[in-house]
DNA sequence: TTTGTTATTGACCGTTTGGTTACTAATATG
DNA sequence: CATATTAGTAACCAAACGGTCAATAACAAA
């Protein structure tokens, strides 16, 4: 018994997510968001609250997307290598070298916000630790079938993985290319496989 | 035959650059600005121009110190290994687990506003490469001595040395710690070295 | 058809933003 | 000491910022 809503919510969230990744937090303004969701102020504020929660809303939303995408490359995989390869080359071809040299929201939102923002922060660590979980579990089960060396922990050949695709993600912002990045996954991969 | 200048020019651009260090370029304001410099917008536009171009000098700035420590730090160590192994160490120690999670200026700038601003991108692009050039180099003289192992191309053992700081830099703004970062570069060079 | 409830709209708010400028102050030189 | 030149100051500016709200519109249920 009330006006319903004229909008779709998901994909308005979905917009609005596209907008923070494309510009950051402080130089998305609301004018923008209204553009981009293509809703006045009022309906925004009314679905989603300020602008800073809108921003979690929209972190949230691509990281529960990145995470699918993440557990589903890795574990249905033929082998916990090809599962890492494949994972690791499809990320990285989605975000080197792009025209629009937007990165990954997740690190430009722990670049400019997670150090001032404790919810961004606190989103940021729970998806780290989970990446790191089942990277750890995946290499453990690669290393009894003889695919990744065995002196170094599951755990700490884990976190070099995702220290590197850090480095990378955060340097396709310029200067590096696909190429270089597909390049240097080769060169990782065959350090710590045997 | 005019007015002397008050203050110090480049404890003035010192002050800027922390100031930009510690909260980005947007959220660093003409305000915030005159306060760290202790300076009347006045002054600050004669000296340093807008608030762009004052942003680029503090960058430059920046990365001349980063490049003097780095070349000092590498060059005349006592060996290519322990020049790499010293430098990563001091770099980390001094960026990870700080009270005041600032990061690096330069990843704080690549991610904010390399990809709209090209003065940014030029100063970060040639300060990468010459990084490169001088651990590749580096590298060179340790597989040379056997320092290094001899199956991988010095440029990419220097890449993924690069790859691998830009990584733990950018993972210092939350999740990393100063212990988790010094235990990740011994990996790191666990695996290179040979 | 009335009523209760929620969505949408656009005008409006005070504040802050980066930036300018006219005025005054301070010096070196002639 | 007069003058030319530059530095410092503070008032000022339009524009944009994030955010609010009263009026209106659209529906479901009684």
């Amino acid at each position: 018994m009330a006006r319903p809503r004229e909008f779709d919510l998901d994909e308005a969230l979905q917009r609005a997510m596209q907008a923070f990744w494309s510009h950051g937090y402080e130089a998305t303004s609301l004018s923008d968001l209204m553009e981009a969701m293509d809703l006045q102020k009022g309906s925004i504020y009314k679905a989603f609250g300020d602008k800073h929660s809108l921003f979690i809303s929209a972190l949230k939303h691509y990281l529960d997307e990145v995470h699918q995408f993440d557990a589903k490359m890795i574990e249905k995989a033929a082998s916990p290598r090809d599962g890492i390869r494949n994972w690791l080359n499809t990320d990285l071809k989605n975000t080197c070298g792009q025209d629009l040299k937007r990165g990954c929201l997740m690190v430009n939102a722990l670049s400019e916000r997670a150090y001032k923002d404790n919810e961004v922060a606190d989103q940021i660590k729970k998806h780290i630790s989970q990446l790191s979980q089942l990277l750890t579990k995946t290499i453990k089960r690669g290393q009894d079938l003889g695919e990744f060396r065995n002196d170094f922990k599951a755990v700490d050949i884990a976190q070099i993985i995702i220290v590197s695709l850090f480095g990378m993600l955060t340097l396709s912002k310029e200067p590096m290319s696909k190429n270089a990045s597909l390049h240097n996954v080769k060169n990782i991969l065959k350090l710590i496989e045997e």
